[in-house]
DNA sequence: TGCCTTATGTTGGTCAGCGTACAGATTCGG
DNA sequence: CCGAATCTGTACGCTGACCAACATAAGGCA
């Protein structure tokens, strides 16, 4: 697969003009990523800025004790690094691969050059921060009022968004880590979407059947998001 | 008070240069808010960035129900008005006087200038930004994962940092508000503070007697904000 | 084939926080 | 001085999620 075409699957590098588009090539480079695959740690330096192709990188901050929560779930429609732009290079997040696929990657030196050259880039790269603190503080409410049910459906939904694919790999135990609830939760939720006959799934393999019937069942959070996505970085 | 004097009691415009600073002199004004008092609404225009002097700005996600969440707790140490620098122009959250004071604000269009002439200003505000994220996501699994105790002292601790003062107006309703819980269950938890003898009120006149145990009663959560703010905006 | 790892399902006791409703208590304005 | 508004305290049943432990089932691998 050449690389325009990969540089052209991220849609935050799709709409680039052409000569922005040329110079990125040459320094970005497209790599295939596995699941489970970390591409970054809290506190350690951020070598690279990954735009994604056709993989999911999963963010989730580390807490005290072994608890973790979803802080950023990122497809195609985004990208990891954003504290470079923002003068830092120190991770704050723990990121990994959720769903194998392409990723385009370019190096941190090579990447703030390119900042500084394209005003288009800029100025969606910062729509796109402004997007991702809006989603944020979406999920910080959600976790705080909605039960696990309506969470978990927004979570399908999401990944189902950002891998363009009714069907993919995840484990109910990492269902759970992303929603910060115990894998027994996530049993008896799920359990109760594949009865509804929203979903299916077995050892991992998890197949969306009807996704009207997943954002009846959703909360709000997960069309707000949406919104807030299309508003900004297309309106 | 003069201007200058209400400038350097933001921590933000402070430090900037003395050239910076007069430009900044002339572009702002200080202007005195009162408790409860909106600054902003979701999906208005922002008209003004704020820098409060001595004032507490309280950031609430509005959410479906009635339902609201704190989303970022600002004093002099911070700014409202991020989107601007994002290129975005509309407000995300609803914002409102917390603790009467002082403030600085700046119109859009002359803060949007001010960013583009000064390069420190435009590094402490993308620094400062960075530090919100990191602590919106620390707010996000503290709410999911910490109890009603637990999280009141972290409030409290941090409305005591941003007011500089261990005494300060907040009712229980408010702060029920600003947690994502209802009223009795700040009503027990306080009790419980109170009871200890770490806090005292009446009316909403609340008094802080003992910081060490109001620490010692807070998660982690707490300290976690201190450090990041601490590292990023003096190292 | 059979063991081992991984993934999923179930149960039962416990508890923090919810919803609701009502009861003092203090301050304020007429 | 008295009603009204505001703030705080208490009670009770309910439920979603917690913790812990165990049971089944489906692939991987020797």
């Amino acid at each position: 697969m050449p690389i325009q075409a990969v540089l052209a699957s991220n849609r935050l590098l799709a709409t680039l003009p052409i000569e922005d588009r040329l110079r990125m090539m040459e320094n970005c480079e497209s790599i295939e990523v596995r699941f489970a695959e970390v591409l970054s740690k809290p506190g350690e330096p951020i070598l690279y800025a990954y735009f994604p192709a056709s993989c999911v990188i999963s963010s989730v901050m580390p807490s005290d004790s072994g608890v973790q929560l979803e802080v950023g779930l990122i497809g195609n429609e985004g990208m990891l690094g954003m504290p470079l732009m923002l003068g830092v290079d120190t991770a704050p997040f723990h990121s990994a691969i959720q769903c194998s696929g392409l990723v385009i990657r370019i190096a941190t030196p090579l990447f703030l050059l390119e900042i500084e050259r394209s005003l288009v880039l800029q100025k969606r790269l910062k729509s796109y921060l402004y997007v991702s603190i809006r989603q944020l503080a979406q999920t910080a409410t959600c976790n705080r009022f909605h039960e696990v049910l309506q969470r978990l459906a927004r979570l399908l939904l999401m990944i189902r968004d950002r891998t363009h694919s009714d069907e993919f790999h995840i484990t109910q135990e990492l269902l759970a880590h992303m929603l910060g609830v115990r894998r027994v939760g996530v049993t008896k939720a799920a359990g109760s979407l594949q009865h509804e006959k929203f979903i299916s799934y077995s050892r991992g393999e998890v197949k969306i059947h009807n996704v009207v019937g997943l954002e009846s069942v959703s909360c709000r959070c997960y069309n707000a998001d949406k919104e807030i996505y299309d508003h900004i970085m297309n309106g």
